[in-house]
DNA sequence: TTCCAGGTCCGGC
DNA sequence: GCCGGACCTGGA
């Protein structure tokens, strides 16, 4: 749920806090090179970003509750919900809304491209995302140019509010989450959705429940089948919050993935 | 060419 | 409160 990485044969090439970072996996090991900076200071960065720490056997027998999830679980075991940039994922799920996932990425790389910073040299070089200033410092038609249409003054106006510390977004991770919740949609561009985004992906609101068209179908084929009214996308989040307990945004990302990937009709295995 | 895609905002019941 | 329409843009 993040927009900038690259895939590079068995590497993977993103920026965390302004270094490019190459990464790879096998069975058991996780192995990263990073530049500018050296990997003895970015590995606890890094460390925090993956969400490593996470007990994932803990949440996983927190939100099984139904075969369904279960099922979920067990084709996408080991799938963590990175802790992002708070700033970056704000930014990255305005461009969000009635879009798709290549523009979205194409959309936050010209960003990058037109007001970040260079880092790196050589062959691989890449530039950071703006900070919420240097955004802020830049007037809507130039953002438009990104590609990003009607969302320019969206994130101009959302520029300009963070810059100007409303809200401080950092503080937001030591929030409860209703409260942080509010505080996102007071925002330009930023609804209910948008704002459980960055609470999951980015502020470490574990219980925060994006609902999107996906979650929307999964949801309802899956678990609201035999109901006819309808619901709406708010009062879906609260009935999966309470379904699935406190790590719902867990059983959020699980469902996602299956119903993206696997469709409406596959069987339990 | 027309339609639609990981929503949000706005105006009218 | 709920419902429908408009909104940039680019790829199918």
């Amino acid at each position: 749920q993040t927009f900038r990485w690259k895939r590079d044969g068995d590497w993977f090439e993103g920026i965390v806090f302004n270094n490019i970072v190459r990464i790879r996996q096998d069975e058991s090991t996780i192995e990263f090179t990073s530049t500018p900076d050296d990997e003895v200071l970015v590995r606890p960065l890094l460390t925090d970003y993956l969400a490593i720490g996470v007990d994932l056997e803990q949440i996983y027998s927190s939100i099984g509750v139904d075969d369904r999830i279960i099922s979920a679980i067990s084709r996408y075991r080991g799938m963590r919900i990175l802790r992002q940039d708070p700033w970056e994922c704000l930014v990255s799920f305005i461009c969000s809304s009635a879009s798709n996932i290549p523009r979205i990425s194409s959309n936050v790389e010209s960003i990058c491209t037109a007001f970040g910073q260079e880092i790196g040299f050589g062959d691989s070089f890449r530039k950071t995302f703006p900070t919420p200033q240097e955004l802020a410092g830049v007037d809507e038609y130039a953002i438009r140019q990104c590609g990003v249409g009607y969302r320019a003054p969206f994130i101009a106006d959302t520029a300009r509010a963070v810059a100007d510390g409303v809200p401080d977004l950092m503080t937001l991770r030591e929030v409860p989450y209703e409260e942080a919740l509010r505080e996102l949609t007071l925002l330009d561009g930023v609804g209910d959705k948008v704002a459980n985004c960055v609470l999951l992906f980015s502020l470490n609101k574990l219980e925060a429940f994006p609902v999107d068209v996906w979650i929307d179908r999964a949801i309802r084929e899956w678990y609201l089948s035999d109901v006819k009214e309808r619901l709406t996308r708010k009062n879906m989040r609260l009935w999966a919050r309470d379904y699935f307990g406190s790590y719902a945004g867990y059983a959020n990302q699980y469902l996602f993935h299956d119903r993206r990937l696997l469709g409406r009709g596959q069987k339990l295995t």
